[in-house]
DNA sequence: CTGTATCCATTGGGATACTG
DNA sequence: CAGTATCCCAATGGATACAG
C-alpha cells in the first residue's frame, strides 16, 4: 500500500465524480458510448430537474470531463459526450461499481424475507 | 464495459466515502495499519475541527467501515482502526488516488513558473 | 483525552415558472 | 429543445465553549 495521506490525491478525483447525479450522468454517457441529447439524458434521468441537470453538467463540463456541442438549428440541439481525459475516470467508476454490487447484495441479503404480517 | 446505469450501485460507495475529511482519515488508517487513537488523528489532520471529525468517525463506524475501541482508562482512551470490511474499499481509494496523481501532477506542469515579478 | 452542545454561514439540490 | 431565473429548504461543516 503506497498512499501517503500528507500528499494525498483522492480529492481530486472525488470532487469531480460528486454530485448528487454525477456519477449516473457519467455511467449513461459512457454506455451510450455516443454523443446524447440533453434531452435524452433528461429522459434517462427523470427524477433529476432541468435546472440541476444543467448544473452538473456545466460542472463536469468546466473540468473536461465531458463535451458539450451545440448544434445551431431550429429547434436547438446540444450533445454531451465523454472526453477522452472524461474516460480515464472510467477504472473509479468501476471500482465503485463493483463495490456497490457486492455491497449491495449483502445488503439484500440481510434484509428479512417480508412475510410480516401488516 | 459491463455497467448499466439504470440499476447502478456506485452510489451505495459514494455515500460512504464522501464528506470532506472521510478519505484523509481512512487512508490514515489504512497507512498507519493499527488503532489509532482520536488525538492522533486530530494531529493528522489539524484542519478538522473535533466536532466535525468525531461525526466523520461515527458515521463511518455506523457503516461498519471502522471500529471504535473504548479503553475505559483515565484519561480515556479511544482508538479506532479500520474493519475488514471497510478495507474492501481500499481498490476504490486506491484508484481515486492514481487518478489523481496523474491529474495533479498535469495540472503542476500545466502552471507557469512562478517567476512572476510581484 | 475524548468528546457534546450551540450557533452560524455556505452550499447543494428541489419546485416551479419563464425564454430564445 | 435546451435551457435561465427565483425562491426555498435541509444538510454539511466550521468556531467556540463546555463536560466527564
Amino acid at each position: 500500500m503506497k498512499i501517503e495521506p500528507n500528499y494525498c490525491e483522492v480529492g481530486s478525483a472525488l470532487d469531480i465524480i460528486v454530485g448528487k447525479w454525477k456519477p449516473l450522468i457519467l455511467l449513461t454517457l459512457i454506455e451510450k458510448d455516443e454523443p446524447v441529447r440533453f434531452n435524452q439524458l433528461h429522459k434517462s434521468i427523470p427524477e433529476i430537474s432541468q435546472k440541476v441537470l444543467t448544473k452538473q453538467l456545466r460542472e463536469l463540463e468546466s473540468e473536461n470531463i465531458i463535451m458539450r456541442q451545440v448544434f445551431p438549428e431550429v429547434p436547438p440541439r446540444v450533445e454531451y459526450s465523454m472526453t477522452s481525459y472524461g474516460l480515464t475516470l472510467f477504472p473509479i467508476l468501476d471500482a465503485m461499481h463493483k463495490w456497490g454490487e457486492k455491497h449491495q447484495q449483502l445488503k439484500l441479503k440481510d434484509e428479512k424475507p417480508h412475510n410480516n404480517i401488516m
